[in-house]
DNA sequence: GGAGCAGTCTTTTTT
DNA sequence: AGACTGCTCC
């Protein structure tokens, strides 16, 4: 089943309107708005529209602005219509920003623009179209990493390799990499015959046959095949250079070899390819991106116009000279300079701690305070600062810490809606009654509840479905029909094979299907045929996760982790209501991805680095500039010299997303693995450039004062630049963070605006938990209480130790023990 | 089939 | 430290 964006439905009617000429009314009555309020740089990115242009657009530049008048200025001026212009994203968000913006350009919704979104998507399109030059039905199914793991693994052990030495992650990772590259199983070099035993290029090719048995692909074949057929068809390739008039592609430093091979295929002829992006950006090379495309798009595409945007509009001048001190530090770049007509604005802030716990602290304290406003600074909502981390697991004691001080925060990126456990066994479930032939998704959840059906009862099912040539289900069907599997196994197969079918026959409406593409049976049909009431496909999922018993298993785990899962469920199924059914939403599940609920509390927002790439904040903090942390000592480590430049490409996305603070902030002392270590103050620091950055001095309030001593970790970092040791030995000096505790303890509240409803809610909450009661919260699970002060209440919890915790977060345990589905 | 234990690994992430 | 995996033993 296909769980990823793909917009193959919309084909046919949709492209016949968008290949109808913008009426002659709409083209009078709009003269160039699009080209208003653009900078001459900008304005000439809009108006090359014949040939290659490169546009280096910096961090802040008016970028997507500039791509969307460049559509709008393609369509408005007859040049192009919609269904001539090919315009490629990384991102499903970016593709729908994209296609908002057009539109709000045209002050008319665009009629279809096909062709605009994810490599992925457009892939998925064309591929389907063409599927039989692979090998494939037009209905292929598109694996998700989880499926590939597990394929992966039955080979290797098919081919006898000892799963443990040689596991299936790292294959998945080698023949990914070889699929970025565009190298088919027998393009593969000799220089990486050697990989994974020596087996992997062996291996590759059984991985791909496999796949076209199942009549699948996984991520990187969407690509492979597009790329691999029109090699082998120029005449197919022509048609769709005639067809894609104009290209345009955003992210270009992002892209790897497979998505430049492709491009370069369908840009040869006209050659009126547009790509946009930065090469100081580029932070993707680990997962195959290529900087090299970009920096050589002059000599791919001879003759390329290249158009840099320079002028920022969205960082003050400290920041962004701070910036573009340290990415000077990087060799062989195309090469921008930043500027803005707007003000300085305050220095780039740089901090130390003694440790790890001490900078979230700080940082906690910073944002109340910010929030109120202090340092002569406008008071900055908490929706507009962001705290960027390097790797995930860093957000884990601003977490702790936000969680203890009742600081709403929000978590962006971690493991995406799709991909978590509960929600990839609900929808395989739900893919199961979609297409009972997916063996995968069987296999998934074949035992998920647990239903006494081991290895051996599980060996049996595949071998009877091989035997008879038929899917696992109809496998397991025989197998139960047969009496081959006994024991308690037997009972649990019987309903689970008859749910399934029972479930199917629910979802045609009573109807049986009468061969291939049965599916989509015509409603009114039914209606005449036999007048049953049609279950909405929402209900039918609840009654498969119910039925199932998959609700109750989760309601039966008492881990912490339990409740939210539910909750997750309970979104799922809600996320449904935007389909029409099962099957369209299997189709389009990315989609739910970046489901961001939003418009509750103002919340400061915690995520990666890479995850912030695109965005900006007023106000921006960036924690852990230790050497070893960030840059990462793996990066340096495997990738040298490319990897640092990596690393402090991404220091300045960090930095340039930044409006108006930025503060950055290391720590002497960190749990690296669960043991202490010190740590140097990251080398990017020393890159800062002075004249740009104010040295903070932390209020060392619940600080060390005594470590001005001989052999402390901070006498480590004082060895280092002036910067790190002014920053160092403000530590020591702590005496005027002071009068701000005195403030902060004299007005515990902070949120003004929200102030009077929190305080209910605590007085609530306060009454509401007694010493002994027992307690759940959504991070540290069930506990008990020992003790209360106020709305902080000291916890026991069974899991997670002594915590102290603030009364709303907490919910009686008796309450989260029933959380209705 | 499942509980419990030992050994391993630990950056970033979209589709 | 903590999560995850695979293995042993019941």
């Amino acid at each position: 089943m296909n769980r990823f964006d793909d917009d193959i439905g919309e084909s046919d009617a949709f492209e016949a309107a968008a290949s109808r000429p913008l009426s002659a009314r709409a083209m009078a009555a709009r003269p160039t708005p699009y080209l208003d309020g653009l900078n001459p740089e900008q304005r000439r990115a809009v108006e090359t529209l014949d040939g290659p242009v490169l546009m280096l657009a910096g961090a802040g530049t008016g970028k997507t602005r500039a791509l969307t008048a460049r559509i709008a200025h393609l369509l408005l001026s007859g040049t192009a219509r919609p269904n001539e212009i090919l315009a490629v994203t990384f991102t499903n968000k970016a593709a729908r920003e994209m296609k908002t913006r057009v539109a709000n350009l045209m002050g008319q919704p665009v009629e279809g623009m096909p062709w605009l979104g994810t490599f992925h998507a457009i892939c998925v399109k064309l591929l389907r179209r063409h599927a039989e030059l692979a090998g494939l039905k037009s209905n292929f199914t598109i694996l998700d990493t989880d499926d590939q793991v597990r394929l992966m693994k039955q080979l290797i052990n098919a081919a006898e390799i000892d799963e443990k030495r040689w596991p299936a992650r790292q294959l998945a990772g080698i023949i990914d990499g070889w699929k970025n590259r565009a190298l088919t199983p027998d393009k593969v070099p000799a220089a990486d015959a050697g990989a994974f035993n020596r087996r992997g290029p062996e291996l590759y090719a059984h991985y791909q046959s496999r796949l076209r048995d199942l009549n699948a692909v996984d991520f990187g074949d969407l690509l492979l095949h597009m790329v691999t057929i029109f090699q082998a068809h120029p005449d197919l390739l022509g048609q769709y250079q005639r067809w894609f008039r104009y290209i345009l592609v955003d992210e270009y430093q992002d892209t790897n070899v497979a998505q430049y091979l492709w491009l370069r295929l369908l840009a040869q002829g006209h050659s009126n390819i547009c790509v946009v992006g930065d090469d100081d950006q580029s932070i993707y090379g680990w997962r195959g991106a290529e900087v090299g495309n970009i920096l050589r798009f002059e000599k791919d595409f001879p003759g390329a116009q290249v158009i840099r945007l320079e002028q920022n509009y969205r960082s003050t001048g400290h920041i962004l000279a701070a910036a573009s001190g340290v990415i000077a530090g990087n060799k062989g770049r195309l090469g921008k300079t930043l500027w803005t007509d707007g003000e300085d604005g305050h220095k780039v802030r740089l901090i130390g701690h003694w440790d790890g716990d001490e900078e979230a602290r700080w940082v906690g304290e910073e944002i109340e305070a910010m929030a109120r406003g202090t340092r002569g600074m406008d008071p900055v909502s908490p929706d507009h600062m962001a705290i960027l981390v390097r790797a995930s697991h860093q957000m884990r004691a601003f977490e702790d810490r936000f969680l203890t001080i009742g600081l709403p925060y929000r978590v962006i990126g971690g493991p995406r809606f799709y991909e978590r456990l509960e929600i990839r066994d609900a929808m395989a479930y739900f893919r199961l009654v979609v297409s009972p032939d997916d063996d995968l998704a069987f296999e998934r959840v074949v035992n998920t509840p647990k239903r006494g059906l081991g290895d051996k009862a599980q060996q049996s099912i595949q071998k009877i479905a091989r035997a008879n040539g038929v899917s696992l289900v109809d496998g397991a069907r025989l197998a139960v029909e047969t009496g081959l599997i006994g024991g308690k196994g037997a009972k649990e197969l019987r309903s689970f094979v008859h749910g399934l079918a029972r479930w199917r026959d629910l979802m045609l409406g009573g109807l049986r299907p009468v061969g291939p593409g049965a599916d989509l049976i015509d409603d009114d049909l039914i209606e005449e045929d036999r007048p049953v009431r049609k279950i909405s496909h929402i209900e039918l999922a609840e009654k498969i996760l119910d039925e199932s018993g998959y609700t109750a298993m989760w309601q039966n785990d008492k881990t912490p982790e339990a409740p939210g899962r539910l909750e997750n469920l309970k979104e799922l199924v809600k996320a449904l209501e935007g389909f029409e059914n099962l099957q369209g939403f299997l189709e389009h599940v990315s989609l739910i991805m970046d489901n961001e609920q939003d418009g509750e509390d103002p919340k400061v927002t915690l995520m990666t680095l890479h995850a912030a790439k695109g965005l900006e904040f007023p106000a921006v903090f960036l924690p852990g500039w230790e050497d070893g942390l960030f840059p990462s000592q793996r990066a340096m480590d495997e990738e040298g010299v490319k990897g640092l430049e990596e690393e402090r490409r991404l220091a300045y996305v960090g930095i340039t997303r930044a409006e108006r603070v930025c503060t950055v902030s290391f720590a002497g002392n960190r749990r690296v693995y669960g043991q202490w270590q010190s740590q140097m103050p990251s080398r990017f620091i020393d890159e800062l450039p002075e004249d740009h950055v104010e040295v903070l001095t932390p209020s060392g309030l619940h600080g060390h004062s005594g470590m001005g001593a001989s052999a402390s970790p901070m006498a480590g970092m004082m060895a280092g630049s002036d910067l790190h040791a002014q920053a160092a030995r403000a530590d020591v000096y702590n005496s005027p963070g002071w009068r701000r505790l005195q403030t902060n303890q004299t007005r515990p509240g902070l949120r003004q605006p929200s102030e009077a409803r929190h305080m209910t809610i605590d007085a609530e909450a306060i009454s509401a938990f007694a010493i002994d009661d027992r307690v759940f919260h959504q991070k540290f699970g069930y506990g008990t209480v020992t003790s209360v002060e106020g709305d902080k209440l000291g916890i026991a919890f069974d899991k997670a130790g002594e915590k102290h915790v603030v009364a709303r977060f907490l919910v009686s345990a008796d309450a989260a023990d029933d959380v209705p589905f």
